[in-house]
DNA sequence: TACGCTTCATTGATATGTCAACTACTTCAA
DNA sequence: TTGAAGTAGTTGACATATCAATGAAGCGTA
């Protein structure tokens, strides 16, 4: 069997990928002097899409665990980016809203992110993205299946 | 443009992918009563194929930090699956070796993480792989590309 | 041989990932 | 209407990621 070394499984070239990709698109939002983690941008963007979300539909929209977004959410409440109010009817929530300066950041970020995406994804074409994505969903999939 | 939101851009099914197969095989490593993370496993299973290899080189092979590794490395000596002796002949290294109680964990890791990949890569076939790997080393290529 | 330069490794600070315990609020049913 | 079960969120503990600063050992060259 060809996978007994480290380097020759699939999964390694998974967790190259996306920490290459990660690094990569941090370092370009540091060099744009924007003072927010790739994490932190990933909440604000997912809150700025959809109006009266949950800390807990937030988590599952980026992949991240309740308490991860909980803390994520006090660095940019902290930052000025993001700001909460109690929620007129749940309790248990708290509104989530970005601030001006939080939505300036989205504005300026999201070229930058395209940008990034564009430049990582130089060479591939749209089927092969298309294929890729395809085969990632089943992978995730596969491993999500309780059992 | 579709990746206006953030669930169509292809590096979220690339974080979704990894970190479901990183929980996943961390529950089966759990469940078999093996008490080590994956990342230890990964840093352990390096060591164990490189005879003499330098913390910097298993840092770039599991595609770590070296200070995550000399953490990692830390609490393997801590459990005792690994052991540091001084280097003959470079003062700045150490020599790293597997324990007796290491080799073991490595020889009752190795058919789980087997079966993880096969289970994780159900109903994807070798080509496909193949094809996987060829996108994803592309992708690293390019955030790596220095400029 | 002494100086500077490089390399290997460690440590501190901060952010995130994961699990588990816990609080506070809501809902629903008896 | 009250008590049990469920839901939203927070916090603590530990492991890891990343960056920066530092220490310690080797190496090259004047």
């Amino acid at each position: 069997m060809a996978d007994r070394r480290l380097k020759d499984v699939i999964f390694y070239s998974l967790e190259s990928a996306s920490k290459a990709y990660r690094r990569f698109a941090q370092a370009r939002l540091s060099a744009a002097g924007i003072d927010i983690t790739i994490d932190q941008w990933l909440v604000l963007k997912t809150i700025h899409e959809s109006a009266d979300i949950t800390l807990q539909q937030v988590g599952a929209a980026v992949f991240k665990d309740f308490a991860s977004v909980t803390r994520i959410v006090q660095l940019l409440e902290r930052k000025g980016l993001l700001c909460r109010k109690p929620h007129p009817s749940d309790g248990r929530r708290s509104e989530l809203m970005l601030t001006k300066s939080g939505e300036s950041v989205v504005r300026t970020v999201e070229p930058i992110a395209q940008g990034n995406r564009r430049q990582a994804l130089d060479g591939i074409d749209a089927e092969e993205v298309a294929r890729l994505r395809a085969v990632l969903k089943r992978i995730t999939e596969n491993c999500d299946a309780p059992r």
